[in-house]
Formats: structure tokens, C-alpha cells, sequence
DNA sequence: GGTAGACCTGGACGC
DNA sequence: GCGTCCAGGTCTACC
């Protein structure tokens, strides 16, 4: 079975896939030869399915590898298009970007459109991971949470889906501390997701809240373990780009490229791309940084 | 409001 | 093989 979805054009579907390091972290895999992104994904009726999502005219295939009920194909259609952010429109970034020699290729390279998960509260619990660790330590906690204790895939009991809030609720910190390794953030991740398990926090309400975007970060930041650089990334993959997520890559790169080198602080980062506005995240994420055109 | 120290793990490094 | 040090954001206590 296969689902085609459309895309607010430009799209192409490998720079989306590239567009940060989330397709490195489980349950996402990606075929370069085949040009393929894979996700295994846990749909509310409770069936485990594996999405193999191919570019196709107009926008993406989705095959499912089985037959899907028509409410399962309806909620796939709806998490990969948020998933890919098919329905984003970016002509005010191109506009702006044509006349920056840096960003001069956003448009003809399709970029803007940033990997997220099907649900804002995987992104939070990832995001969490990204923090005070390097990258191979992010992709470990995540492979670990994933293989621990989401829900199997039925075709291939060896492959499991994101867990889902009320599964890492029920895991308990020493668990999550034991079994995924996630250090001091065990406690985070377990509040998390007990509130987003209770009903008390309503993450993905936020994903279509019209709030300010002042008042969104601030309710990003009332999360625990959500600090000034997570809230910006989660407010970036919301689609408000307002903030810089300032993280110590930034700052080198930032002060390599208008600071002469010197330490920075994250104020200078902002103030780097305050003329930028609302698409100042969306300017940081896809600059070409002369750090990288002289190493 | 600003700052210092603790948190936790894996990897790099020296012995 | 073992011990030490370091990198990486956020939180809390303190000033």
C-alpha cells in the first residue's frame, strides 16, 4: 500500500532528510542509494508499521508495507506531512535569502524544511538528549529508549518504534537511568513524560497553538531540562524562528565568522542575525560558514 | 540578574 | 588495563 502526499513546492526530499542529525537517531533510517527514509512508527490504534517514504511527483509515497484502516491511513498522512513539514511555505525566507551571497541557494536547494518527529514530545525527549553530551552519546540514549522500550515491530521484532509517553512513564527513572544510560536527565525525561501521559502537559497542542512565539518558548521552558538552547531547536522545529539555538557549535562558528575568533556569549550569536527577524533560526541553520570553506 | 559548581557518560589520552 | 581529564547544556544555590 502505498499513500502519495503532496508538498508545497519547492520540495526535494534528501535535503529535508539532511537537514539536521535527527534521521541518524532510531526509529528513523535512511537509504542514500535508494534515496529512501524509513520510520517505524507506533499509530494510535496500536499497530507497529514501518513507513518507507520515497520522493515521488508532487511530493512523497509512503508505503506501509501492509494494508492500513482507513483512521491508520489518515494518521499517517498527517504524521509525515508534519514530519516533512509538506505543507510549509518559505517564498518570505527566499525572498530575504536571494540577497545574502551566504543563503543565495536556499531556494534552488529546497532548504528550509527541518526532520521532525510525529510528535512533539519525541523531539522534546531527543532534543533533551542533544544536551551536555556529544553526538554519539545523543544517539546511543536514543537507540537505547527505542530498543528498551518502545513497542516491536511486528514483521521484525528486532526493530521497535519511539516509546510512547505513557511506556517511558512506566519505565521509572533507575530504569531509564540503567537501561538507557540517560545519566542526570533520567528524571527530565521520566517528569516529561508523566506529565504528557497524565494530560497535564499538552505538547502537541502546541504544534498549532497561534501564541506568540515569546510566550510558546516560555512554555518550552518551563519543562525541565529545557533550557535556552533546547527551547530554541524545538521552537525551530515548530516552524518559529525567532531564536538561535546557541549551543557551543555556534559559538565557534559565530565568532569564526564576525568575531575574529574571541569567546563569545549566545547574545552575540542573536545580535549576529537580529537583521534576519523572524527567519533568524532558519539564516543560522543554513548559513555557510567560512569555518567549515577554510578547515 | 549574574555566576560557580554539580550533574552523567563515553571517549581520548597518558602511564 | 587503569586512572584522569574533557566535552556537552541545564539546574540550583549563592551572591
Amino acid at each position: 500500500m502505498i499513500i502519495k502526499l503532496e508538498a508545497r513546492p519547492p520540495f526535494c526530499l534528501r535535503p529535508v532528510v539532511k537537514s539536521h542529525g535527527w534521521v541518524a537517531l532510531a526509529p528513523y533510517a535512511w537509504d542514500e542509494e535508494a534515496g529512501r527514509l524509513s520510520y517505524t512508527i507506533r499509530l494510535d490504534s496500536g499497530r507497529v508499521v514501518e513507513l518507507r517514504i520515497s520522493r515521488a511527483v508532487g511530493g512523497v509515497g509512503v508505503e506501509a508495507g501492509e494494508v492500513l484502516a482507513d483512521d491508520e491511513q489518515q494518521q499517517v498522512a498527517r504524521d509525515v506531512g508534519w514530519m516533512l513539514g509538506l505543507d510549509q511555505e518559505f517564498a518570505a525566507f527566499y525572498e530575504l535569502a536571494r540577497g545574502e551571497a551566504k543563503l543565495a541557494l536556499a531556494k534552488e536547494q529546497c532548504q528550509g524544511r527541518i526532520l521532525r518527529s510525529p510528535t512533539l514530545f519525541e523531539d522534546t525527549v531527543k532534543t533533551i538528549l542533544t544536551t551536555n553530551t556529544a553526538w554519539s552519546g545523543t544517539m546511543r540514549m536514543a537507540g537505547a529508549l527505542v530498543s528498551k522500550f518502545g513497542s516491536p515491530l511486528a514483521a521484525d521484532a528486532a526493530r521497535h518504534a519511539f516509546p510512547t509517553a505513557d511506556q517511558l512513564a512506566a519505565a521509572g527513572e533507575q530504569l531509564l537511568r540503567s537501561e538507557a544510560g540517560l545519566g542526570y536527565r533520567a528524571p527530565y525525561v521520566l517528569a516529561l513524560a508523566e506529565a504528557v501521559a497524565t494530560g497535564e502537559l499538552d505538547l502537541e497542542g502546541l504544534k498549532t497553538a497561534g501564541m506568540p512565539t515569546e510566550q510558546l518558548r516560555k512554555r518550552l521552558l518551563a519543562i525541565k531540562g529545557v533550557g535556552a538552547y533546547a527551547a530554541a531547536n524545538l521552537l525551530m522545529l515548530l516552524g518559529r524562528y525567532d531564536f538561535v539555538p546557541v549551543d557551543s557549535w555556534a559559538l565557534k562558528v559565530v565568532s569564526h565568522e564576525w568575531y575574529g575568533g574571541r569567546p563569545i556569549d549566545a547574545s552575540e550569536v542573536e545580535e549576529a542575525f537580529a537583521r534576519w527577524g523572524e527567519w533568524k533560526g532558519l539564516a543560522y541553520w543554513f548559513w555557510s560558514w567560512s569555518y567549515f570553506e577554510e578547515v
